[in-house]
DNA sequence: TATTAAAAGTGTATTATTTCACCTTTTGAT
DNA sequence: ATCAAAAGGTGAAATAATACACTTTTAATA
């Protein structure tokens, strides 16, 4: 019996990393992860990993939506990416560094289990097929974030509001209408412009008859014209 | 005796990437790699791997400096990082994709090895320390373009300007005064801006006497003032 | 070496973006 | 319920960046 009871929030069984962990490993070698997990609730706006810690464990998110974001050395943040559950989060520095290059926090309620980075790495080297899976979860973050930062680089602010609109219409909320989980200066941090320059290109969006606005409620009325926006940069 | 005599261009006793392969794997297992291996040479300016074609081999970049390229919807270009020799080259598609995400050019002259993707990832799936370095490598040319992404995300066109200068000067060059390898429109492909915005930036930091420019020639003349440009954006 | 094409460079008009000084609405705490 | 703080929103002035129409220089080659 463990020394700390942590509390339980979730069931198990129905877990997808244990499903995709065990079409690789055995059952014991889960079950050694699994013991050392714990399940954690974030609310909204927590952080979930610090930028600069020390990278601890990784977290499986089984429900919510994070954003990665790094803070500069002027203290000002730049969203790198927006990801929603399932996601394997602090992998970045499997192979790479050992403290945080960004931070995660959670832009809706978050659920998910600390997973113990050296047991995982000690299992993962002796069944490499399981260790490219999870490298692929891991690199799967940086692959999305490069296809933003693509569109930051070389487009107009109209292209990447309309980027923006359209990868969390297809990716995150998975509809053409959401309820937006990012204030307007979060959604400025990730499309690298000005809090104003978000709100005056969102309202000129609504006025053309492209979406339609109503505070954190957005409806993309004409996703296609959007896409031309978006293409034209 | 092999069906084609491949024109071999250099000695392999001292290379770097045998060197390291073989703390990791055996030498009758490194030689599977060699013999697979190909010498080829590539003129400044001629593509390296192709955006889009299937990746069919790794490249060990022995000597010369390369970008990343990545052409969007608009053939409008896109130059995601710059690396010099030695690097593990196409290796963004070990774990990831089929195809090649980016194009890789010379912009200098450039000597390399291909390694066979398959004979490299049979090898390193039974030496998973070999494994990790192999993805170190790889995962190093990532980690370098997303602080490129960063500085173009949120610094103004002077900021990247002086970062791109600072880069070179450290990470490529190794040289406070170095011959860009670059034309006035890719750099203005990795600063994210136009042309005409390099040419002006450049002219202007010339005329404060940070930086001498003369043609291709550039010399930092006041690294610090430049940081302090970088930082503040 | 004359010719041509490509790259570099310039100044200005136009457009895009930020900043600022506000005001309004929403939200959370007491 | 009230207050304070945070977020959302606006329009206009100031600044930054691009596009354009050129000229000059450099490099390539017939």
């Amino acid at each position: 019996m463990s020394q700390i009871d942590h509390q339980r929030y979730f069931d198990c069984t129905d877990c997808l990393f244990k499903t995709i962990s065990c079409q690789y490993i055995q059952k014991d070698e889960f079950e050694k992860l699994r013991v050392k997990s714990v399940q954690l609730r974030y609310k909204k706006g927590e952080v979930i990993l610090k930028q600069g810690a020390k990278s601890t464990h990784f977290l499986f998110l089984r429900k919510g939506i994070i954003k990665f974001n790094y803070e500069d050395e002027n203290g000002k943040n730049l969203i790198l990416s927006i990801n929603k559950a399932p996601a394997l989060i602090g992998g970045a520095n499997l192979v790479n560094a050992e403290f945080n290059l960004f931070s995660v926090c959670a832009i809706e309620d978050c659920e998910g289990c600390t997973i113990d980075v050296s047991m995982l790495t000690r299992i993962a080297l002796a069944n490499t097929l399981y260790l490219f899976k999870m490298l692929q979860f891991i690199t799967d973050v940086f692959r999305s974030s490069i296809f933003n930062f693509i569109s930051l680089a070389h487009k107009q602010v109209n292209g990447r509001i309309a980027d923006i609109l359209i990868f969390l219409s297809q990716n995150i909320y998975m509809n053409n209408e959401f309820v937006l989980s990012l204030s307007r200066q979060e959604f400025a941090e990730f499309a690298g412009c000005s809090k104003e320059n978000v709100i005056h290109t969102l309202r000129k969006f609504h006025n053309e008859g492209l979406i339609t606005v109503e505070g954190k409620k957005i409806l993309l009325n004409d996703p296609e014209r959007l896409q031309k926006i978006s293409k034209h940069g």
